[in-house]
DNA sequence: GCCATGACATCCA
DNA sequence: GTGGATGCCATGG
C-alpha cells in the first residue's frame, strides 16, 4: 500500500467517525489495518487539516499536547462530555460495529 | 543500514 | 492516577 493510499485510508476512517464520538489513534490504525498509532499521528500532522482531526484522541482520553485546548473545545461543541480536561471514553468511544451501514 | 524522532500504546512499580 | 521503561512502525538524515 502506497503512503498516499495509507493517508487516504486514515482520512477516510477519521471522516467516518460520527459527531459525538471519538476514536483513539490505535483504533484508527486497527481499522485501517496498516501501520500503528504513531503512523496515524504522523498522517494527522500533515493532512489532518482536511478532516475532523479533533475526534482522534489518545487511548488515555487526553488529547495531544500540541492541540489539546482547541480539541477539547471542538469536542464539547460536538456534544462530547468532557470531565477534568479528559474525554469520557466509556461513553463516546467510536465503535465501527455500531455504524449505520 | 544505523540512529533519532514522533498528534502513540501497554505494562509495571 | 502518575511516571518510567519498552515496544512499535514509518520517515528522514
Amino acid at each position: 500500500m502506497d503512503r498516499e493510499e495509507y493517508v487516504e485510508a486514515v482520512l477516510q476512517a477519521v471522516e467516518s467517525i460520527p459527531p459525538g464520538s471519538v476514536a483513539t489513534y490505535g483504533d484508527i490504525a486497527e481499522y485501517v489495518g496498516q501501520g500503528g498509532p504513531r503512523q496515524v499521528g504522523a498522517v494527522m500532522r500533515e493532512y489532518g487539516g482536511g478532516v475532523a482531526w479533533w475526534r482522534v484522541i489518545r487511548a488515555s482520553g487526553v488529547p495531544a499536547d500540541e492541540v489539546g485546548d482547541e480539541q477539547l473545545h471542538l469536542l464539547r461543541a460536538d456534544g462530547v462530555r468532557i470531565t477534568n480536561g479528559r474525554v469520557n471514553l466509556r461513553q463516546v468511544r467510536w465503535d465501527p460495529e455500531i455504524q449505520e451501514h
